[in-house]
DNA sequence: AGCGATGTTCGCCG
DNA sequence: TCGGCGAACATCGC
């Protein structure tokens, strides 16, 4: 389920649950998973401790001493903590196991999710070409971002080397709350209407994690909820449309939702 | 039975 | 270089 709001409750997850346990064993059921060497892996893991987190994006870092183990989710990665006396969780790919008999399982249906590990944060960011991570950009680091940038908006939103962490359920419920047409120019914007539409990357984000990413509890005036072919709008009532934009579906409402362009 | 899915990457083309 | 597109990856549920 990863965006921001996603993997940043994946962290709290890890943080209240796997810190600072030895890690005796790292099981390794699926190495398709793994970017490193599994022998390598593992070697940098085992008779380590998880000693902190950070998030960046959509991506996870768990400090190790002096390396970073680096988690990605996918569009089905997840983590799930259970007792050796539990059963393996379905889709386990790699399990860390802890000193106190406890087990962190990485988990993924699909082959999207990665785990690396890597030397310093900084390398990897700097590697993968990420930029600021959403939610704690600035507006001014926004507003650079975006200048001399011609891609329509939905591009802008998923693309993570202008701003790192928002996809395609999040990015959405941005425009629609910002009034933007998925495929509006961002270079012609207005200032205030880039400020609108910075503070609804956050207002939606912050959302999304004081919901834990459980897109079920969603109010109805959102439209994540309405994410469907045949669904209003949830202020005007008028059919929602979508388009598929770069092999995503981005769905919007026609009328709240004008293309601002002269143009079509 | 076929389609679509919360992501990323790569090659092609303009 | 940038931007858009389509394909590829893998698997399940509707």
């Amino acid at each position: 389920m990863p965006e921001l709001p996603e993997v940043e409750t994946f962290k709290r997850y890890l943080d209240t649950t796997s810190l600072k346990q030895v890690i005796t064993k790292v099981k390794i059921n699926d190495n398709r998973v793994l970017n490193s060497n599994d022998n390598f892996f593992k070697k940098s893991i085992i008779n380590k401790q998880f000693e902190s987190t950070s998030r960046h994006g959509k991506h996870l870092f768990v400090y190790l001493k002096p390396k970073f183990l680096i988690m990605h989710f996918g569009m089905t990665g997840d983590l799930e903590y259970y007792s050796k006396n539990d059963e393996e969780p379905k889709y386990s790919k790699v399990i860390f196991q802890f000193e106190n008999g406890f087990n962190l399982a990485y988990t993924s249906l699909r082959m999207f999710g990665r785990l690396e590990v890597a030397e310093t944060i900084e390398d990897f960011v700097e590697k993968k070409k990420l930029g600021p991570d959403a939610f704690k950009m600035s507006l001014d680091e926004f507003q650079g971002a975006l200048r001399h940038r011609t891609a329509i908006a939905k591009n802008a939103l998923l693309n993570q080397s202008i701003i790192a962490g928002i996809g395609n359920l999040y990015s959405d419920e941005i425009l629609f709350r910002t009034k933007l047409h998925p495929k509006s120019k961002l270079d012609d914007l207005e200032e205030e209407k880039v400020k609108e539409l910075f503070v609804n990357i956050k207002d939606v984000l912050r959302f999304g994690i004081e919901k834990e990413g459980d897109l079920s509890v969603y109010p109805k005036n959102f439209i994540i909820p309405h994410r469907k072919k045949e669904e209003h709008c949830p202020i005007c009532n008028k059919e929602l449309n979508y388009l598929d934009i770069s092999g995503r579906r981005s769905f919007f409402c026609p009328n709240c939702q004008k293309d601002s362009r002269q143009s079509v």
